[in-house]
DNA sequence: CTGTTAGCGCCTTCAG
DNA sequence: CTGAAGGCGCTAACAG
């Protein structure tokens, strides 16, 4: 019916008149069991034949696949790529996966019945999961144990691998810098603060620097971006008022991107009338109008890190859990701007 | 070793006491095949137990996995999900194959082989290519009888399954626009116009109506963007001269909004000084500065056409091979500007 | 260094 | 409507 797959490790060790063993080994490089000539021979006659093998049996055997899963959260049919800091990192965390030999597997949900699923399914060799799952971990944790490596999330689970950036100090240097640069009427605006333990940790690191010189942020400077078509009314209800705050921090270079477009919109120029500051330091952020001043991070490292962490806990599933949380820093352009005498 | 998936089709069988066919019918939804007050008390016990039904065995038995491959051609290491088309691409098509219970891996790849291997090794049930393997298609058409279909491609393989936009029209809309806004020196700007069928047929319908028109684009207005360190080098020698183009036409928003951000650093103002065009009508198309006029195309649409066409002929391998064209269409925002009297 | 023997978990004839 | 038997392609003990 299908063309599929003819050549099978059988027919090769038949061809080349060893036995299905030595065969296996050969092509699991578990060298040492064959002999030089025999290793030249067989690979001679794979290389001759095409022989691919066959993944499905080969997990079967193994009870392990080399399928490595991704797992997006986000609501149902949302495209998890338009957000362009997961589009990246994602993109990142393939290209490592596959280098180590792994197939990706990618998933976007919301439900943590669906990683069961492909968990178990597929006997899957591990899994990152991105983004915030806080309220689903606990279930997935407990689900099966194949490795796994969470990143970008926060939640007390003990024994987990952790890849983060540090979102406390995150919102620390943004509100330094910006109390620096004059202002002293602040204003968030996050993706999810509710349920992003992202988003609350750079709120927290933000509140506190902000605390330490005095400052506050009231509650109703906290927000959450909305839909597009609410975003203008958003922000003139922030800011259309004598008390307006003079600088925005977004939890991300996309909604700080948007809120520059919102802005101008409403005829409001930035800096000028209002300063922004993003997170992530994504290559849009240099191309806004003016371009953005944010945090920059290392998302291909974090990529890079997620998937050694995953690959060592897959090779010695007693390995200890890691976390590992790397730095972010200040990029200066000129989305901001400095307030000589405090306004008020 | 491995807490895995413990609880197999054999066990939910003792356990009902029935045979393990029966079970499997059950599964698959071979109704029909049994009684449905087994039914009922099967299902009862996979729900009772978190029964999983484990995909190697099943793929292996088959001869089939639901695996979909989806293959972005990119260079060794390239994060393919830098280009936001792409990245919005691949995200709908995932968010397509989940509803219809396929599992999308995910492959970057330069080297056909690759491809070889997914496809054959994972016994895949389908494969959406993305890009422009334009000169890899002979070998991947020959590789096997695999479901696929080409996205965004074009190359002369009969019998094969397409989807692609209206490249051609799409470029006689931008000279159509273009000119009629009054320019007639024009330049064309591709991601590489050597390469891709896309941006060739982009360029052919531009160059087909303004010959129409009686004006033509002279080769060294013919252009690739070049890395970033290039680009200003670039548009100088571009622009700096009497007869400059007045109009750059981009094969993609993302090449547009560099330009235009380049441009700026040059100190010359969109539109006034340059208009831009882009193509894809992202996102990222209304937030520049100024706001992009674009062709729009239904991304969603292309995504969703795609992944119908493939399970239509992963259902039925005998279906004649489908050619979809979707149509684009002018989205006029204000990055190019009208031109009163031609200059010259 | 190499071969033999059992499965891995499921589906698919074919008989009842 | 249900069951029994064989095999998908590979790996993993064991024996030699």
């Amino acid at each position: 019916m299908r063309d599929v797959n003819l050549v099978t490790l059988k027919e090769i060790a038949r061809e080349a008149g060893v036995s299905m063993t030595t065969v296996s080994n050969v092509i699991n490089g578990n060298a040492g069991r064959v002999s030089a000539a025999t290793i030249e021979r067989i690979e001679e006659i794979i290389r001759r034949s095409g022989y691919v093998p066959n993944q499905a049996a080969r997990s079967l055997a193994q009870r392990e696949s080399h399928i490595v899963a991704i797992i997006a959260q986000g609501h149902e049919g949302e495209n998890m790529f338009r957000n362009p800091y997961m589009a990246e990192f994602i993109g990142d965390v393939t290209i490592e996966l596959q280098r180590q030999g792994y197939f990706p597997l990618l998933r976007f949900t919301d439900d943590y019945r669906d990683v069961e699923r492909d968990l178990l399914g597929w006997n899957v060799a591990g899994a990152v999961l991105c983004g915030a799952f806080d309220r689903n971990l606990q279930y997935i944790k407990g689900l099966s144990s194949v490795p796994a490596v969470l990143t970008d999330t926060y939640f007390p689970i003990p024994d987990m691998n952790y890849v983060c950036v540090d979102d406390l100090t995150g919102g620390r240097i943004a509100a330094q810098y910006l109390t620096d640069m004059g202002h002293v009427r602040l204003a968030f605006i996050g993706n999810s603060v509710e349920e992003s333990g992202v988003d609350q940790l750079r709120l927290q690191g933000f509140s506190e620097e902000l605390a330490r010189r005095s400052l506050s942020l009231s509650p109703e400077n906290v927000l959450t971006l909305p839909e597009p078509e609410h975003q203008e009314a958003m922000l003139r209800a922030l800011l259309d008022h004598p008390a307006a705050p003079t600088a925005l921090f977004c939890t991300a270079d996309r909604i700080a991107a948007q809120i520059i477009h919102v802005l101008r919109r409403q005829g409001r120029s930035v800096p000028q009338d209002v300063s922004v500051m993003g997170f992530d330091d994504l290559p849009l952020a240099g191309m806004t109008q003016p371009p953005l001043t944010t945090l920059g991070q290392d998302i291909a490292g974090k990529a890079r890190a997620a998937v050694d962490i995953l690959v060592r806990h897959i090779c010695d599933k007693t390995a200890p859990a890691e976390c590992i949380q790397q730095d972010v820093w200040l990029v200066e352009r000129s989305s901001v701007r400095r307030i000589e005498s405090p306004a008020n």
